[in-house]
DNA sequence: TAAAATTAGTTGCTTTTGTCAACTAGTTTT
DNA sequence: AAAACTAGTTGACAAAAGCAACTAATTTTA
């Protein structure tokens, strides 16, 4: 087994390799790849310091100072006194610096398209999603909350998904055979036969467009609701997306007037049950029950709303 | 909306700065960037000629000249004459060479580490599967027939994607509304009441470990089958998979000695009914009919073994 | 509030890195 | 067997990058 970190090292030489090759185009131009990254900072930056640049490239304060000066030169560049520290100087593109960079970027972009060329549109977009995937966890060295988002309305392929969920996380974690899936896939069946907009509702966390967290409320009559599927993706615990869901998901029940909510469960589920707890969920039955492959105590919680 | 290659640009740039943050450390070494790549690709191949060092690295031959002078010089390389060509040298690591290089891979291997602490398993698990696909991807400049993997064994979590991978499909190419995903959810529950693993049975092609294509047999008695949930991701589309999994279908047909498999579809598909048709099923029925938000033409197709 | 420490930027000098062309010695093509 | 080519070396040189000392302005500190 190869571990993580050397999978990483190896995908870091590929993409050296690959770089390398885009950069070559540069050195038809006269510019440095150092110099072509200078200009691109300043341009996205509308207007910054050169010691702002260091900062950024990582470069030698000398160093850069005499390629500014080239470019002031070669009228690529305007240095600005700042206002506020007069001994700084605010550097914006002219527009011949702006010319040469979209140039530039026009080369850049030919070359690029000739790597993805035979990719279709779909292809481009597992690239392209793949990308964000990388560049999220590496930048953020965790998974940032603001990158989750919440929705409650089913669009097609949401329930599909959910059941896979629930096969592939109870498989991995407590080792359930595909007949839990096929249990989900009848109570999926037979909410949707009876789904009531009014009434009912699945809230799902999402990452990059893919969910990692659900929960539903499914109304039992004017007066009891039972809250289902709540699971959570393992990579996504400790965000507090769990917390979000039933949050809204009890905040849901309280909005429809539901005198009591309960839930069915197995003692296996230590996290969820913490949770549950937590939410003021109590434990109302617990019966010893054989199935999918296991042995457990099947327990009913209840959430009492009081007037 | 940004274009494919801007948002690749965009990674590139990004993944530039990473690996820069990453290579920093070569700077407490005496050996500059280059070097160590040259190391490593010697170290790689176990003995290569400079020659070719040239060619992966880009490098002049003049300066690797020098280079790997130094570095005999240090006792980190041999130079072997070469028996097939006596202008070349074999260039081999000696023991102090690879133990510099695995003291630098360690190295290395801590600052990556320090990059993904905050991660959890999972979460690894996910940032190398991402970069498997922008590997995949950009290195092929396509899918790779070979990445496709098949298998007939259902897994918990399969049958959740399949069902998901119909709503989504659907909805994207037909515009079919939930409704439709909820009528898979039912074709699934029953077909797995009724399971059979002697008489039916279901393929799927992956990618990177996610179902991108299926098909499946169902017994209706000892001498018919029906061929259901054929499907196929369109990034994976002309790759053959189609093609591979109709033909696994029918084969299994004829091994279980069914008289006749029959379909049905709409006049929509366009693609897979061409595909039905090359395995030499015909059309023995249509009807117009009104479903889930669309009218369109439910057609049966039938294919009859002949003795 | 004045001295001390720090910071933005420039410049001279040096090292490191990389390029080019000419050369030797062996190999392949014609 | 001559011509064209290739692997590798070397000298001369240019480009890229780093270091340290300096000016002028700003911030900290006591």
């Amino acid at each position: 087994m190869t571990s993580t970190t050397s999978k990483i090292r190896s995908f870091n030489r590929f993409y050296t390799a690959h770089l390398d090759i885009l950069s070559q185009h540069y050195l038809d131009s006269e510019y440095s790849l150092t110099e072509i990254r200078i200009l691109y900072e300043i341009s996205e930056s509308k207007t910054i310091t050169a010691q702002k640049i260091t900062e950024i490239l990582n470069l030698d304060k000398g160093y850069l100072s005499r390629i500014l000066k080239r470019f002031l030169k070669e009228n690529l560049i305007v240095k600005i006194a700042s206002e506020e520290d007069k001994r700084a100087l605010n550097i914006k593109l002219t527009d011949s610096g702006n010319e040469l960079l979209s140039v530039l970027n026009t080369k850049s972009e030919n070359k690029i398209e000739g790597k993805i060329e035979n990719l279709n549109s779909s292809q481009k977009e597992i690239l392209v999603d793949a990308m964000k995937t990388v560049r999220n966890l590496l930048t953020e060295n965790k998974i940032a909350r603001e990158a989750i988002t919440y929705r409650h309305e089913i669009t097609p392929g949401d329930v599909g998904y959910i059941i896979h969920l629930h096969g592939t996380i109870y498989c991995k974690e407590y080792n359930f055979s595909t007949d839990f899936e096929k249990y989900v896939i009848k109570t999926f069946y037979d909410f949707l036969e009876k789904y009531s907009p009014e009434n009912d509702r699945i809230w799902m966390a999402q990452y990059n467009n893919k969910i990692v967290g659900c929960v539903a409320i499914v109304h039992q009559s004017n007066e009891e609701a039972q809250l289902r599927w709540f699971l959570l993706d393992p990579a996504f615990r400790g965000l507090g997306i769990g917390k979000r869901l039933l949050t809204d998901a009890v905040d849901f029940c309280k909005e429809k007037n539901f005198k009591n909510v309960f839930l069915l469960t197995t003692n296996m589920q230590d996290k969820a049950l913490q949770m549950y707890k937590m939410m003021g969920f109590e434990l109302t039955k617990s019966e010893q029950v054989q199935e999918w492959g296991k042995t457990f105590y099947e327990e009913r919680y209840d959430l009492r709303f009081i007037e």
